[in-house]
DNA sequence: ATGAGTGCAAATGCTTTGCATCCTG
DNA sequence: CAGGATGCAAAGCATTTGCACTCAT
């Protein structure tokens, strides 16, 4: 296997996720499809908008609302993952498998970031009384290489 | 003493927080006193919102915007933290001493979650090739003691 | 006085929703 | 065939901006 892993390939991912959707009860729809196809493809953890504009290709007359809301059951049912580690639009990561992310001050990016061992994380858990917690997340914040070279950015997608 | 103790006193980060206003060279207007003074004491980590709400009533007339402003210079400054770790408004955070947040998938809440050391931060350093990491960030997702008991809420502020 | 800051309102951008119609299961 | 999904448009929030006026320096 690879130095980083893909955790399945493109295919392995879009069945997994179609399954996904069936197993939570969702139905199948040719936007939905196609939604999961292109998220399931997209390592750049795009904005709805962003997925939209590129799903408009494959599946002309798509509403945003519908990729918008599609997007939003994806998360619910736990087949990909919505991040809200920016101001703006929230950004969806179709690997569900333990990683980080960086964050780019500037332009708002979001980069994986491959965890070195889950161990740290899982016994540093706690949190404040009362909480009970789901997940510890680790973020990067920075700026990313593109940004580096040419300063003074849109912090926005 | 409190039982957590404040890396300072209310009066004394209010001091400091004015003397970093006019060292970065801002106006201190009776507004900006008003919400550096409304900010320091507030451990809530309020949205902008809040923090105008709860401003009307020593400073009637205030303005959203200039509170909205404010709070956007403040942070540039480096004098707070603006804090945009889930969906909805951002929130403000007057500690920038060390530490973490716990944010209630639930509600949105975030609370504050004291670092234990901050060796463990520095030596993971690294990120992906060509990202210059400014600071690492722990984020504890989870839900909070309020929504645990009252579950089914929205996860706005 | 000079220009940053303020207040107001309107504009943007992201997200959500109502409703009539369509289509999967 | 029933209920969920879609498309469209409009409504809701969060955030930002233009502009005339005020005030801190």
């Amino acid at each position: 296997m690879p130095v980083r892993p893909s955790p399945e390939s493109h295919e392995a991912l879009v069945a997994r996720m179609l399954a996904g959707v069936r197993a939570s009860g969702l139905k199948l729809t040719r936007q939905r499809e196609a939604i999961v196809h292109e998220l399931a493809g997209d390592e750049t953890h795009p904005t709805a908008q962003a997925l939209f504009e590129r799903l408009l290709v494959r599946l002309p007359g798509v509403s945003f609302a519908t990729v918008y809301n599609t997007l939003d059951a994806l998360s619910s049912a736990g087949l990909c993952a919505s991040l809200s580690l920016a101001p703006g639009a929230a950004r969806f990561d179709p690997n569900m498998g333990a990683h980080h992310h960086a964050v780019c001050d500037e332009c708002g990016t979001v980069l994986d970031v491959p965890t070195r061992d889950g161990a740290s994380e899982r016994a540093s858990a706690g949190g404040p009384p009362g909480f009970t917690v789901r997940a510890i997340e680790r973020v990067y914040r920075g700026v990313c290489a593109a940004c580096r070279a040419r300063p003074r950015r849109s912090a926005r997608s």
